[in-house]
DNA sequence: GCTTGAAGAAAAAACGTTTTAGCTAAGGTC
DNA sequence: GACCTTAGCTAAAACGTTTTTTCTTCAAGC
């Protein structure tokens, strides 16, 4: 009994406002869509029916529209970027262009199909609660990023009906693009070359996959240079101020480096602040090298030297294998690993 | 003839799969969506199916998809995110985050609607181009940002058949969300407040609406305060090197100045490195305000002070105005001035 | 030799649109 | 007065799916 009352205020259809004017579907799609002259639908009609639609409230069904509309056209593929809620997005923003990049400006390109690129967003942790994920009917393909390892543990175990690819993360059975594992050792050398001897690792806690292989490549590549390990200098987070506080703490604590390798630019920036505050100069105290992940690491003062990978790489090397996991399903996963590459800035001058 | 060989290769429906495995499309449904021990398909048919949908390269159209299954939820309703190809993403990534926590975690969180959001990019001054915009079947609502003038013409006597808001633009009859007029006036008593008395704007070329904005409301205030104009330092670009450069030729051609408005965080990371590459110092012997869009600016060195808005605002009140919109149609358009704060840095202390 | 039940699959309905074809009444033409 | 045209609409088909219902077989049970 209640029925048209309190339940229908859900969705308005066409089906609802033609009802309500007294005139059949047809005359109101033509209206809404401002065909009604082409159409010869009468005015009095057209007022009767904008109204209604007006009063309902209606909002077109994009996906009806599309599927009725959309035919003859190229096959519509989307594509959905994932990223936590979390994260910081300006990775996801270097990706997202990537993807544009790939798939051709406006969507076109790839032979016969065009593209809608979807941003979806989840807590992290609750990667599984994603609408469309495990049923298939929200994309066609996705780029996932930034998980947690409980996000993990979740992939890990399902089987995601449409191709993946992941970024700076590996997972079994999946496809993903991961900076060169060799990044920390790279940046190692580049100390090395500025002839310290005495290194640090800044990091935060906990360490992701990705600054956890450096931190580790860092940490082997010195301990074979100098037959020690380098020094662990651990923020809480990854943040400037995180970093600072940290590094503070380890001045403070008697702590004595020439060369520091930090996982993130972030953490470069927030030791900066800290060494600079202590009376110690860059690069003639302390050489500092970063991973490129911001792109005004010129700009520091000094510039910061970085060993890391072009800028938009991970967003055109994701979307390069998704579009051949789309144009060719079956295909053994493939794990691609961007090159990291040294610029050398007046941060790790020669002491 | 040639029907089914050059034409039929543009799109695969599960009638194909159907027809190529000689069963019915409902086994194919039920096969693709892992349902084929419930809906008792026998294991030959089901290798039969997946070999036929595999061969023929199967892709499934979302919205038939996203309309057969997604009745009984809530109504799905989508948001574009429109941006120029060529602009930085920076922006975006804040309001696509804005977005998310305007419709809520996971596109949940209005009453009986779900949301989705696609992010859009047009090749500046072709937004005209973009698919869906004019015909409304892509999408429910849009956010349109980093349009060019050309864009702007188009979109002035374009009538969108959904809610618009534009960010950082104002065009009539379209609601809109930007800064606050005064933003270069509050900038320019920053600076008075310093002490100042030698001021220059440094800004790029071409102005866009916002920096125009800023130029225009410091020069008014320093033309008040003092009764004469502040000098304009110009820029080929909004760039950190493009501020270096025009910072460097202005002070090599003996400017002199005591207190320095960069339109952007950008160009004053570029002028701090030339005026500290002339000998000079900040603030001793310059002092300068940004304007806040980076969120590192606290780490330059020395810190900068900024007088901007709040990172994030803008996704908020233009998803705010979005959804306001889309709850009740026939609404008047609005203009949302977000408040700019100064906040004071050692880039400003008294010289 | 019936009925019963289950397995396997096909047929049909439905999702919300847009578009095409068709219908009816009114008016005009010879 | 039979015939055509036109305005103004309605009915129906189609888009590509998923799900429900219905229809065959065929074997088992008595």
């Amino acid at each position: 009994m209640a029925k048209s009352t309190s339940q229908a205020r859900s969705r308005v259809t066409v089906r609802n406002i033609a009802d309500h004017a007294g005139v059949s579907i047809g005359a109101v799609s033509s209206v809404l869509n401002n065909r009604h002259v082409e159409r010869r639908i009468s005015q009095e009609t057209v007022d009767k029916i904008r109204a209604a639609s007006s009063k309902l409230g209606y909002l077109p069904n994009i996906s009806a529209r599309r599927l009725r509309s959309g035919t003859g056209q190229k096959h519509n593929i989307v594509l959905a970027f994932i990223t936590s809620y979390e994260a910081p997005l300006s990775l996801a923003s270097h990706l997202i262009k990537g993807l544009h990049d790939a798939v051709g400006e406006g969507g076109r390109g790839v032979a016969g199909m065009s593209f809608s690129l979807m941003v979806e967003m989840f807590s992290a942790g609750q990667l599984r609660r994603m609408p469309g994920l495990l049923t298939g009917d929200h994309f066609n393909a996705a780029i996932i990023t930034n998980t947690t390892p409980e996000d993990d543990q979740f992939l890990n175990r399902s089987h995601l009906p449409f191709p993946v690819v992941l970024v700076n993360r590996a997972i079994p059975r999946y496809s993903c693009v991961v900076e060169d594992p060799e990044a920390g050792g790279r940046a190692a050398t580049v100390l090395f070359q500025a002839k310290r001897r005495n290194l640090a690792v800044l990091h935060g806690s906990p360490l992701t996959q990705t600054t956890q292989g450096r931190v580790d490549s860092f940490m082997k590549a010195v301990a074979g240079q100098f037959g020690r390990p380098a020094q662990e200098i651990v923020a809480s987070q990854l943040s400037e101020m995180a970093a600072y506080d940290a590094m503070i703490r380890y001045l403070d604590h008697g702590g004595r480096i020439d060369g520091l390798y930090t996982v993130t630019d972030s953490m470069a920036l927030g030791a900066y602040h800290a060494i600079k505050e202590k009376g110690l100069s860059i690069p003639g105290d302390i050489a500092v090298v970063g991973v490129g992940d911001y792109d005004i690491s010129a700009f520091f003062d000094p510039p910061l030297s970085v060993v890391g990978v072009e800028r938009g790489e991970f967003g055109k090397e994701a979307s390069r294998l998704l579009l051949r996991q789309l144009a060719q399903g079956g295909l053994p996963p493939l794990k691609v690993e961007i090159p990291v590459d040294p610029v050398l800035r007046a941060s790790t001058a020669r002491g």
